[in-house]
DNA sequence: TTTTGTGCAAACTGTTTGCATTAAG
DNA sequence: CTTAATGCAAACAGTTTGCACAAAA
């Protein structure tokens, strides 16, 4: 975003407030919170501090799945990997997930109030086509 | 979708076209590929067969992450659980995560044409609140 | 004074939906 | 004949972007 970072009240207030939650919340649900504070702050300036902030580890970005699909015809167990760089999924079979599901069904024991149900282990990565390219 | 399901041309191409592939199509890219065998299919029935199948179990939909975003103040190591009824996400902080740990550095070594970085273990679940709804 | 950051609005992407029409059973 | 499924287009949600202006340094 920038080479040479200023110090701004819009930056240090999203910051402020997003650390006061734990509701990991969206952007706009952001704004909406500092428009308290700052009336004419912009849903632009939310998204652009947000994803800078996370790109200097300050705090953290979470990609959730939902809107975004993809669909594949094999409905075998199977894991995903996906290439960060061109964002294609790969598939991995492995020979035997007894060791994911053994960690999966402690998590099912932790946690009285939430019922898990499934859990999803996504590995990221560098494609070798992507790798080449570099 | 349906209580009594009909055969149509539009379903059964798009499911065979899709299973001729491995690549995990878009619902945009699967129906430039039936588009091909039926030119004036649209889009919007690409999107209602692949859900419909889905829910079947006919196909696998795999929701990606990628767009849509939340954030996090707290940047230290913790895992999510997303709640599938009302799409909240929950922290879940682990003493250990050496067994995550260890079963992530399999892959590593396991695929030689993919540079595993890093990995996401995200549990789907239903939480307390929308479990007391029920 | 220089140049990063902001506010605003328009554009964009992927997905969903309403409705008149078509076609499966 | 009945009603599920389609094609079309418009709507929608979340995000990104271009640009003129504001304000850090």
């Amino acid at each position: 975003m920038a080479k040479f970072i200023r110090k701004t009240k819009q930056r240090e207030i999203i910051l402020e407030e997003l650390c006061k939650l734990t509701s990991h919340p969206t952007a706009d649900e952001l704004y909406f919170i500092v428009k308290k504070r700052l009336p004419n702050i912009s849903l632009g300036t939310v998204y652009r501090n947000l994803e800078y902030m996370s790109q200097e580890g300050m705090i953290k970005k979470i990609e959730i799945r939902g809107k975004l699909k993809r669909f594949d015809g094999n409905t075998e167990k199977h894991l995903h990997m996906r290439c960060i760089k061109c964002d294609r999924i790969f598939d991995l079979f492995l020979d035997d997930y007894s060791e994911i599901d053994s960690i999966f069904s402690t998590f099912k024991m932790n946690d009285k109030n939430f019922q898990v149900l499934d859990y999803e282990f996504e590995i990221k990565g560098i494609c070798e086509e992507c790798q080449n390219k570099e």
